[in-house]
DNA sequence: ACCTGAACACCGTTCAAGT
DNA sequence: ACCTGAACACCGTTCAAGT
């Protein structure tokens, strides 16, 4: 169970910022965001709530920190491949670390990560994007309109699957009042709306962007064509 | 002041769940959603806690009915324009919607309204797709995609534009991790990304979506060509 | 029927005092 | 130097009792 530095023996010489975040992670997975407090982390740790201000300054600090430690899964990505699989392949690994902790995406969107992570992320992508040839202002703003999609649909994904209070892994209260309205549009879309397969959701969102970047970029700066 | 129902005059005759939301509302916007609480709304309706769960079953319940009524001051699209405009029209009106109010991307991104306003706007924005000749699931993964970008885009925004706690509004930690760093690819895009143009930004992704819309159309199904 | 009073079981955060 | 104990100023929610 413990993992990192001096699994202790007489004294625990206990708290350290690194494994505090584990832990964090830990107890959220396996009680949500709501319910991960302060006192709740200090009993994981075997230590009073207080101890954990010698390391964050508040509770911001250490999602904060949790935000960052997430994205740290994300591996480097693959050279092969033309930009837009590459950007895809970012965007899809950004989902895929948000979904592996429970309320991942919360805990990122409530945050402001600028760790080291979070910088080498974006220097990443938008490397993909200059290297394509976009100007530096398109690639920063394609930069937040990836990540911003892709946060706002794993924000979704994560407050559909869980069981939360109401109405959202039970339809019924919706598709009611949707058959009872005047709403027919909504009627038509209620089978994509309620399927539960977010992937395709969320490919059919990238594959927007990635098409929108490509008819940018072509009728855009077309200097140096052919290239690496 | 008092809009709705019996004004009151020996006794308020207080609660009702309209008047609440339209309380909690404001509070929200001079408070924040940090600092808005069951007991300071009751303090503002003056009534005591206890007495806001006849009407609203949980905070998140009532986190649910502000959220939609945010959604209530979108104005009916205007029915000129092509169907991309109408599009963009209505992203533009969700944003706004959500800048309305000091935190309301949060407040809508943490509820799961099914209300009135929150189905006629899906209704309106499916429409708009259907009628420009999207397959019903096209349309309706496009509403999903048009409505996560802004809503992760306007929790970007909001997020960056509140005095918050740490390098939000002031980008010197980053801009100074970026430069001492390997990160030269985010060097280049720094000027654009602490932009506070959030507009142009909103736009820029916008854009990219409309333009993925405009090349499944062409591309899949061409039915119905010219025609209303 | 609707609200108060009072409680229950918690929170994040601070800080003197111990070791 | 690092942690405990104890407190401060709160939370959301429930529910008997009043009117």
């Amino acid at each position: 169970m413990s993992s990192t530095s001096s699994p202790g023996r007489g004294r625990p010489a206990r708290l350290d910022r690194s494994g505090t975040v584990d832990t964090a992670l830990e107890l959220l997975d396996s009680l949500g965001l709501d319910d991960l407090t302060m006192r709740r982390l200090a009993d994981s740790l075997g230590v009073r709530a207080g101890a954990l201000y010698r390391h964050f300054a508040t509770k911001r600090d250490l999602l904060t920190a949790m935000a960052e430690r997430m994205l740290a899964d994300i591996p480097a990505p693959r050279a092969d491949g033309d930009w837009e699989e590459r950007l895809a392949g970012l965007a899809r690994a950004m989902r895929t670390a948000l979904l592996a902790h429970r309320d991942g995406a919360r805990v990122y969107a409530g945050t402001h990560s600028t760790g080291a992570h979070t910088l080498r992320f974006s220097d990443t992508v938008t490397g993909v994007l200059r290297e394509a040839g976009f100007a530096d202002e398109d690639a920063a703003r394609a930069l937040m309109a990836v990540v911003n999609f892709t946060v706002g649909h794993t924000l979704e994904e994560q407050a559909a699957l869980r069981p939360g209070d109401e109405g959202t892994a039970d339809p019924e209260p919706l598709r009611q009042a949707v058959e009872s309205g005047t709403f027919h549009h909504l009627v038509a879309a209620l089978p994509t709306l309620t399927s539960t397969d977010f992937t395709a959701h969320f490919e059919f969102g990238l594959r927007l962007l990635v098409h929108g970047l490509r008819a940018l970029r072509e009728s855009g700066t077309q200097r140096d064509p052919g290239g690496v």
